[in-house]
DNA sequence: ATCCACATATTGACAAAGTCCAAAAAAGGG
DNA sequence: CCCTTTTTTGGACTTTGTCAATATGTGGAT
């Protein structure tokens, strides 16, 4: 795997040690959120300002390093895994975050049954629902 | 098509001409958001606070009265069209919402390649792209 | 029709998430 | 090594939404 001072190289960014460790904290904890990225960063390396983070994370998402997801009821969340079209599936009692290969196995809702004249370029789904842990802990409370 | 008072009591609510004007609201323009729906109500019926427009949709949207949708980038929409499984298409330029049927005509995203054991009770799918309108305007600016 | 208990509306303060801006610091090129 | 450009910082600010206390209105019983 590339290294994250190459990966930043590759897109043209200026590699600094924010942008490294905000990358690194983004693949070691899928989902999480800016200010979970902002521990972790200063866990990592110190210190960082909460602006460097929200930069650091916009500039890693246009690029396309990074995918930015905002579920409902949740401020954005941040993953690494990118470019497979993979989906969501989200607990609305707790907001455990998961990954689901789309369901035929190949992007199954990339085309509308009517789009409207839009040019589309990205199919979002969301799964909601309640995550094993929470299916019992409502069963014997 | 039952008169907004009806639909209120059917569903245990007492009425109000706040949650009267506010259902109204959502009715008549579709994907608004808390804003433009206070803004609507305060044409209707001259004045609401704040806070009642929250409340009111909020309870309308947990009886299944209306649906609230939060696209990223956005505050959150509401829309009475409810319980037919739509979809939506959003331009990333202007933030047109328009419905879709779902791909297949019959739900084809509501069951994920692996569950994980979660209990899914919504499939949500967006679609994100550019509208007609955002598209011209690119291509001759 | 009137009264009462309770749900609802109002008001104003507050919180979370994110953005904007100007100045200081650091990086890269000549 | 110096200069220009980019990045980082810190702080103020905006937007969206929630909380809590008080006032008001609703619907049912009398």
């Amino acid at each position: 795997m590339t290294n994250p001072s190459d990966l930043l190289r590759e897109h043209g960014l200026p590699v600094t040690a924010q942008r490294i460790a905000v990358l690194r904290a983004v693949s070691g904890r899928p989902h999480a959120t800016a200010d979970d990225i902002a521990v972790d960063v200063r866990d990592g390396i110190g210190a960082i300002s909460r602006q460097s983070v929200y930069d650091s994370l916009a500039i890693l998402a246009e690029k396309g390093l990074i995918r930015r997801i905002e579920p409902a009821g949740s401020p954005a969340r941040y993953e690494a895994r990118t470019g497979d079209n993979h989906h969501h599936l989200i607990c609305r009692t707790c907001g455990k975050t998961t990954d689901v290969d789309c369901a035929t196995g190949h992007a199954p809702c990339l085309n509308a049954s009517d789009s409207h004249g839009f040019l589309i370029d990205e199919a979002e789904v969301i799964f909601w629902g309640t995550c094993p842990d929470c299916l019992t802990a409502r069963k014997s409370p």
